[in-house]
DNA sequence: GAGCACTGC
């Protein structure tokens, strides 16, 4: 091998390094039997149950959990808390008398996992003692449920009825290591909420390393209101323990020199593991399509060059947006004799879990979505991982036996320079929604709140700028009725939710919410790579020369009338997936709008009254052909930024005078996805304020 | 004529 690295197996072995950073209040309990299995080889899932690390603390928990207010519970994975830890508390009585135990997660498939693991558990029909709640979908019974498992962000929007969560006795927010914008809501109001229900139960499932802010968060003010060692008052100091998980170490190479190019020092070690290490799948960690797609393409000419190991690999990559069929090879069990190698985006190391991962390969790097509220526009940039995650992506390696993880970079680069923990979501994101929500919940000093990691003021500023000019907050930056709170309880960007409101004026709402459900989806289209000529050309077939929101019009009713036929999609270069989720938002759009006495009308083809809905919603978006102009350069009206209409838009060349975006995507230039034509008149009757705090429109010239 | 980390309501 040409490239300066250690050789797998020559080096002693590491143990996964590990920084305690809790405090551990309790040991394993003695009495607890902690392994029970059959004599016949077969574990009843009561013994499997005693089995799980968490067991042996389960007196602790349970002790813990009545008498502190807050209890941060540091485990790793395979520990079992999540689908253990309802079950005690529902033991110990904390679901009687009609309360119900509560158990986020962050994503939805776990929350459905969870929930039918625990079901099957307690011999229950889902539904019923155990529940779920996740979007579109509710799985309880208000009469029976007592353990119910939902995503965050459901329970925010449970927080919009019933402000102090009633119902609820115990709450547990698992995985709130991963600090997503919904968990640091929730965690910020779910401490206010104990203020007012010193009775309610916290329980914080954390990463190791988060574990002492999480109870810095927790621990609170100093002046105390009330005597702390009172009889029945839970202890306001959140209490902290740890619980070992079940994974199998994984022993961590590093290399001796930095690598100036990780796709191909990532090629050289799936070929040098493949060589010498015995058998087992390979996880590789890389940033993005482009990356893999090099880092495959390489990986096969390399592999095909040296033919005695071409014939053992199999090579796949793995990504959000690749079509579900090839998503689904990568689960496909590996065939004897070869290797699976799967080349993935981050989407492995949380979202999915591969079994028969024993050699991971860790670039070291990641995309991320960063904000800057100045310019006001979102960017997609590769940077270091943190050290959480460099862990979370090593420990994919020790789930069946024992592993090994390959760390693109030096230990000396891992010690000193990787970040201990991510930056939260909530300080490189755009918060025009999380303001609303907030407004909405009555928070109205949204500067003074108490996030668990408090977002850039300029980015707060900015969002109720926003918000302000639809119209959502007054000049108290309260929310205006009615237009402010039917917003805030639209499930959507607050730019949609107003075009979404203005539709109903302009008797055009049937066609809006189809656009609002195409617009919240990442693309209606199949990916373009090696179809492009045949997609452009489906794309022609629904193309109008209003824009791309009128295309979507155009194709929602040709997927209709095909009679929602995923052979349709296929033939017509769209997403079945896709499709399907943009009936299911529609579904729950029109629901919302009739809640909200909004009547379900069609314009009847009056495409104006659509233009002009989109333009209430989207009239900051707007922006204008450079005169003279001969490669299609727009200016922005509101900041005078250079900006194209992306070529995956119906108005690629077409090049209208005045277009409104819906969103910017920033490579090395500025993109305009998803364009409408707009007469600038509209903009001014849609918005005077802004356009007059801004510069004014030109009039149109034809 | 180009590009999409990942979630979620």
């Amino acid at each position: 091998m040409s490239q300066q690295f250690w050789k797998p197996g020559s080096e002693k072995p590491r143990i996964l390094e590990d920084e305690e950073g809790g405090v551990v209040f309790f040991g394993p309990s003695l009495s607890s039997a902690s392994s029970s299995s059959s004599r016949f080889g077969y574990a009843s899932i009561g013994s499997q149950r005693q089995r799980l690390p968490v067991y042996k603390y389960r007196t602790a928990i349970l002790y813990l959990v009545e008498t502190h207010a807050t209890t941060i519970i540091v485990g790793e994975t395979g520990s079992g808390k999540t689908t253990q830890i309802p079950q005690y508390l529902k033991e110990a009585g904390w679901a009687d008398g009609g309360r119900v135990i509560a158990c986020t997660q962050p994503r939805r498939l776990a929350v459905q996992t969870v929930a039918s693991r625990v079901a099957e558990e307690m011999d229950v029909k889902l539904g019923e003692e155990v529940g779920y709640a996740i979007r579109f979908e509710d799985v309880t019974n208000p009469a029976a449920t007592m353990i119910k498992f939902l995503t965050d962000g459901v329970l925010l929007r449970e927080i919009m009825n019933d402000p102090l969560l009633t119902k609820y006795s115990v709450i547990m927010v698992d995985e709130a290591h991963e600090r997503s914008i919904s968990t640091d809501i929730l965690l910020g109001l779910l401490k206010k909420i104990q203020r007012r229900r010193p009775e309610l139960r916290l329980i914080i499932s954390s990463a190791t390393i988060e574990a002492k802010s999480m109870s810095d968060f927790f621990q609170t003010s100093k002046k105390h209101r009330g005597p702390e060692d009172h009889e029945f008052v839970p202890k306001k100091v959140p209490a902290i323990l740890s619980v070992e998980g079940r994974g199998f170490n994984v022993h961590i190479h590093y290399v001796v020199e930095p690598v100036s190019d990780y796709v191909q020092a990532t090629v050289s070690t799936v070929l040098s593991i493949h060589e010498q290490e015995p058998a087992g799948d390979i996880l590789v960690f890389l940033t993005g399509q482009d990356d893999i797609d090099a880092a495959i393409r390489l990986l096969t000419e390399e592999a095909h060059a040296s033919r005695k190991i071409s014939s053992g690999l199999i090579v796949l990559p793995l990504y959000s947006s690749l079509p579900r069929a090839d998503q689904d090879l990568v689960f496909s069990p590996t065939p004897r004799g070869k290797r699976k190698v799967v080349i993935s985006t981050n989407i492995a190391e949380t979202s999915l879990t591969l079994e028969g991962v024993v050699y991971v390969v860790d670039s070291g790097f990641s995309k991320q979505q960063f904000y800057n509220p100045i310019s006001d526009i979102e960017n997609l940039v590769v940077v270091p991982i943190s050290k959480a995650s460099a862990r979370q992506r090593a420990g994919r390696a020790g789930r069946v036996r024992p592993g090994k993880c390959y760390r693109l970079y030096t230990e000396e680069y891992f010690v000193n320079e990787m970040s201990s923990v991510g930056i939260p979501e909530m300080q490189r994101s755009k918060l025009v929604s999380c303001v609303i929500q907030l407004k909405a919940l009555g928070i109205d000093n949204i500067l003074g709140f108490d996030w668990p990691a408090s977002p850039p003021p300029e980015a707060m500023i900015r969002a109720l700028e926003v918000l302000y000019s639809l119209g959502v907050l007054d000049d108290d930056a309260k929310l205006t009725s009615p237009v402010g709170f039917q917003a805030a309880e639209i499930p959507l960007d607050p730019m949609i939710s107003k075009m979404i409101l203005s539709s109903n004026q302009l008797g055009c709402s049937d066609e809006i919410i189809t656009i609002a459900a195409v617009l919240s989806i990442q693309s209606i289209w199949v990916s373009g790579r090696g179809v492009q000529k045949e997609l452009d050309e489906a794309k022609l077939r629904f193309a109008a020369a209003e824009g791309d929101h009128v295309t979507f019009l155009n194709v929602y009713k040709g997927f209709l009338q095909s009679g929602k036929s995923s052979q349709w999609c296929h033939k017509n270069y769209m997403n079945y997936q896709a499709m399907k989720k943009v009936i299911e938002i529609r579904e729950q759009l029109r629901r919302t709008a009739l809640r909200l006495g909004i009547v379900l009308k069609s314009c009847e083809g009056d495409m104006l009254a659509v233009r002009k809905a989109v333009t209430a919603g989207f009239f900051a978006n707007a922006s204008r052909l450079e005169a003279f102009s001969h490669n299609g350069m727009y200016k922005t009206v509101r900041g005078s930024q250079e900006v194209y209409i992306h070529p995956s838009s119906v108005l690629f060349r077409v090049n209208p005078k005045w277009v409104i975006y819906h969103s910017l995507v920033s490579t090395d230039r500025q993109y305009m996805r998803n364009v409408m034509t707009v007469d600038p008149s509209w903009l001014t009757e849609a918005a005077p304020h802004f356009f007059q705090r801004h510069r004014r429109p030109d009039p149109i010239v034809h």
